[in-house]
DNA sequence: CATTATTGCCTACGGTTGTAGGCAATGCAA
DNA sequence: TTGCATTGCCTACAACCGTAGGCAATAATG
């Protein structure tokens, strides 16, 4: 059980949303987003990302006087361990009682349940499609 | 940033969830069902349990020569601040991203889309309600 | 009674995390 | 040119995590 090195902390994580969205980010563009939010001083930031590009997360390019920092993981790969984690550790594997659970704490408005629901209908007949309703071979 | 003391580590989310299912535990059953998927030594599971007993998470009753350990808080809290923590953290917010994901990494079986399916259509009868299909108050 | 086993306590240690200060190099401004 | 600003590096530190050893008290066993 020691420390997952390929998870991401609550602090990592914030730094990483930030460069996702903006594919490329110096420190002090980092610095001046996150200070809107929390007071935080400039060289927490800098070891943050730092520490983030030892371990593979970032890299780097000199760009000018300073770094612009890129991601070398993908939100999609990020958000797929994180929910694969929650899953299997939290609710024991089961991905129904996660959706349950996020249906019977209000966290899906009324507009995202209209979709899910028509994602999910097609998703059934996706898996278990009708004899007389042939589809396309992909 | 100060890490979350409210959110479980891996290891102490194994051990929660073992006295989850069981109710009570003692240190020795905990030890004996851990080491069943893991070596680890009894005092590492020790230690564990009292933190988890230090910071309110357990509550400790002797019995006979032992102590006797259950939750004090419930796995259906614990869930719910998981799954807002990853929707809010990692998925912006979106649940139906979140389970667009479930959905595309294949975490969910045909029978669970199935059923989810019903779900959402009970759930979007009851945000929306058709004119003239009333329903019980409560 | 003597020995072995069980159980809890105290202590520690190496690693990580979030936090940041101090310093030096380099670039811009007056 | 002299000073302020930007930027990165090195270092540190308290907290926490997972891990566990050693010890003492007490209970079970022979």
């Amino acid at each position: 059980m020691a420390p997952s090195p390929s998870q991401l902390t609550p602090a990592q994580l914030e730094i990483m949303n930030l460069i996702w969205i903006e594919k490329e980010c110096t420190v002090s563009f980092l610095w001046e987003e996150l200070r809107k939010k929390r007071e935080v001083a400039r060289n927490t930031i800098l070891t943050l990302v730092q520490r983030l590009e030892q371990r593979g997360f970032l890299t780097r390019e000199q760009r000018g006087r300073s770094f612009v920092y890129r991601s070398q993981v993908t939100r999609e790969v990020t958000r797929k361990q994180r929910l694969k984690d929650l899953l299997d550790h939290a609710f024991a594997g089961s991905a129904e009682n996660l959706v349950k659970s996020l249906l019977g704490n209000g966290f899906v408005s009324a507009e995202e349940i209209s979709r899910l629901r028509k994602a999910l209908t097609d998703e059934e007949k996706r898996l278990k499609p009708r004899k007389n309703s042939p589809r396309k071979e992909s």
